[in-house]
DNA sequence: TTTGAGACTTGCGCGGAAAGCT
DNA sequence: AGCTTTCCGCGCAAGTCTCAAA
């Protein structure tokens, strides 16, 4: 009868279980759970795990309602409605029995297409059921410049329109940029802040060098330092209106969880930079209004409103994409998008399947490396082009390299996209045969510059690749990342070539964990074993940094404290030795047991501050933080604290805590990538 | 097969906040 | 407390990859 009561209440929630699922899906796990054994699901629930502190308040709220619902009886008609309340007992028991088949059949089915759907929810396409936010933040708007600060042209004070004026506020602010001597930049500036002028001013400014900015530059330069200037309690109330815009547009509801929202703000208008060489650099770009934006968000949550006075572009609810809001930018025509945070659920699902494909590489690598090998002497050459080109993406974590639009963009490739002027053979270098040398840009214009010595039939390959080109041409003429990906993605459901990366990123840090951690060193000099395993990743992926400005003197200031410290501990030696010898005299145990604790005390700081130094020193060109947010599969790096006893603190900061709050849950210490 | 839009991941540099030092 | 150094989070550019229509 309790279970029959228990179906008969679970069915007066039917509607609450349609319009709530996730919350009734969280309730079913709880109590299902333990039927059901397969491993995909015990996974899953160790991810939904860490974002239990949701679940736990959606639950608590279920059980408030529960709770009023049930102390609705007053107590002054209490007898007469206990003789009623009996009657309909045994009514509704009356009833209950009548129609328990279609309760129990209704109850199976129900279970069934929640399920269906549970298992379908990833499957299908559809990316969340409802989504709630309050659209993304403007830039502020232009505020004229005072009259005292004038731009000359041709040495004569010049009133410019407001449109004008913003777009020369930009190109006074980066003054001090050295870009603003380059010639593409100044002549792409000078044709779209034409565009911003009054027809007037349009006949009378015809010459970017006639033009002076210098007082705007000056007055901005005095506004920044009068911000840093500001009191304390100034800096205070702009913190806090931060804070209050944050909470207020920074999250967003999906599927019941309150998720953090990744960039709210909308880009403010400026000039495009670019990286490396861009032929675009110096265009304006534009200020986007409420009507460029799409908004995406479901059919039942309130809507966004827009400014006042002004519209959406459109307002959508399309579940199979993940963004809030949307709105095409001027400079390459792209479009950009408002998402989530990495720490919300849709990111990090995202984030663990990625890793779940690379592990699924780790199984058939050998497989796909051996038929690599076979396919370098096939007699179709589009295939023997595939088959090298693999080799160098796998062998060197090079990317694929898409076709990219010429004069668009800067000029860099990828392994599918390389040039013949990118690769020099040398059948000979030094003490080593057959070795290839890559120098070319790639992503954001960074160098890859590389000597590896090959395999004989590879470099033969390559010399047959390259008879009868010009530089300019494409070393792999029959391939291109289409091609290469269909490929893969026959060798292993869901494999193209960036998997390679995050495998063979992975794989590294796993490995040269195992063999750099020296299961007796402190716990500082283990973290210096990973970052140095991080660093071969860094290494392989060719993640570079600029060293920074100060990095010299920041170097020399460590070194003299380096040496302060091993003066201090001879010194400290010194004293030792003399207590010593002292205690031979006075047995004097004390003074002895004091400085022996010094000099150690010494030591170990020293040691941490030489620690410090090998690290910095082997830091220097290498950025590390790439590599660690996306191509370390993060339960790797919890496994290893967790077998060592190092807080993962020390490995991850807050931000990365957040985002990797899935694997810190879900990985043990003998985890194995 | 080609092309391009669209969606999503990856990547570096910068500025401000926090931490460290005197 | 005041200054310097380091760290962190953000901004936004630049990749990868998918899908569908021409």
């Amino acid at each position: 009868k309790i279970f029959l009561a228990w179906i008969y209440n679970a069915t007066k929630q039917v509607n609450f279980f349609f319009i709530d699922t996730h919350k009734h899906k969280d309730k079913h796990k709880d109590k299902d759970h333990r039927h059901k054994d397969h491993k995909k699901d015990k996974e899953r629930e160790k991810f939904k795990h860490s974002n239990s502190e949701h679940k736990e308040h959606s639950e608590k709220k279920h059980r408030d309602k529960e709770k009023l619902k049930h102390s609705d009886g007053s107590s002054d008609k209490h007898r007469e409605k206990h003789k009623e309340k009996d009657r309909e007992k045994r009514r509704e028991e009356k009833v209950l029995d009548a129609i328990f088949p279609f309760t129990l059949m209704g109850c199976v089915l129900l279970w069934f297409v929640v399920i269906r759907w549970e298992e379908e929810r990833y499957t299908d396409g559809s990316k969340w059921r409802f989504l709630e936010h309050k659209g993304p933040v403007f830039a502020p708007p232009y505020e004229p410049l005072p009259d005292k600060v004038k731009f000359y042209y041709d040495g004569k004070p010049m009133k410019l329109s407001a449109p004008a004026e913003e777009v020369a506020t930009f190109f006074a602010k980066m003054l001090d940029h050295e870009y603003t001597t380059k010639e593409i930049f100044r002549k792409n500036f000078f044709k779209d802040w034409r565009k911003e002028m009054t027809s007037e001013e349009k006949s009378k400014i015809t010459d970017l060098n006639k033009c002076n900015f210098s007082e705007i530059n000056e007055y901005f330069k005095a506004q920044s330092e009068a911000r840093k200037q500001m009191s304390k309690e100034e800096k205070q109330k702009i913190k806090e209106e931060n804070e209050r815009l944050l909470q207020e547009y920074g999250f967003c509801v999906m599927d019941n969880h309150k998720e953090r929202i990744g960039n709210f703000r909308i880009e403010p208008p400026g000039l495009f930079r670019g990286r490396g060489d861009h032929p675009k650099m110096g265009m304006l770009k534009r200020r986007i209004r409420p009507e460029d934006i799409i908004i995406n968000c479901s059919k039942d949550s309130k809507h966004p409103k827009p400014p006042p006075g002004t519209k959406w572009k459109e307002v959508r609810h399309d579940n199979k994409v993940t963004w809030l809001a949307s709105w095409t930018e001027n400079i390459q025509g792209s479009i950009k998008y408002i998402m989530l945070n990495p720490s919300s659920r849709i990111k990090g699902e995202k984030d663990w399947q990625k890793y779940e494909t690379a592990r699924r590489l780790k199984k058939c690598v050998d497989r796909i490396r051996a038929q690599y090998r076979e396919d370098w002497k096939s007699k179709e050459m589009k295939i023997r082009q595939r088959a090298v080109a693999l080799y160098f993406i796998d062998k060197l974590a090079l990317r694929a390299g898409n076709e990219k639009e010429e004069g668009e963009t800067a000029d860099t490739v990828g392994c599918c996209s390389l040039r013949v002027e990118h690769v020099k053979l040398y059948p000979k270098m030094d003490d080593q045969e057959y070795v290839v040398e890559f120098d070319f840009l790639g992503k954001d214009s960074i160098r890859y510059y590389n000597k590896i010595p090959v395999e004989k039939r590879v470099f033969k390959n390559l010399q047959l690749f390259l008879e009868n080109k010009q530089p300019e041409d494409d070393l792999f003429d029959r391939l291109n990342t289409s091609i290469l990906n269909k490929h893969l993605q026959e060798l292993m459901d869901g494999l193209t070539a960036k998997v390679f990366r995050t495998y063979n990123a992975s794989i590294t840090l796993q490995q040269q964990l195992k063999e750099l951690t020296c299961p007796d060193d402190s716990i500082p000099a283990k973290i210096l074993s990973y970052n140095r395993a991080n660093r071969a990743v860094a290494i392989l992926c060719n993640h570079q940094r600029a060293p920074p400005k100060t990095f010299e003197k920041s170097m020399q200031n460590l070194q003299s404290k380096i040496d302060e410290k091993q003066n201090q501990l001879s010194a400290a030696r010194k004293q030792l030795k003399a207590a010593k010898a002292d205690h031979k005299a006075s047995h004097d145990d004390k003074t002895v047991e004091v400085k022996r604790k010094a000099v150690q005390r010494i030591e170990e700081q020293l040691m941490k501050l030489q620690v410090q130094a090998t690290d910095r020193e082997e830091n220097k060109q290498i950025a590390l933080g790439t590599s660690k947010l996306n191509y370390l599969d993060p339960r790797i790096s919890v496994a290893w604290c967790k077998k060592w006893g190092i807080p993962i603190e020390k490995i991850y900061n807050k931000t990365q805590r957040e985002k990797f709050a899935w694997a810190i849950d879900m990985a043990e210490k003998d985890y194995e990538f």
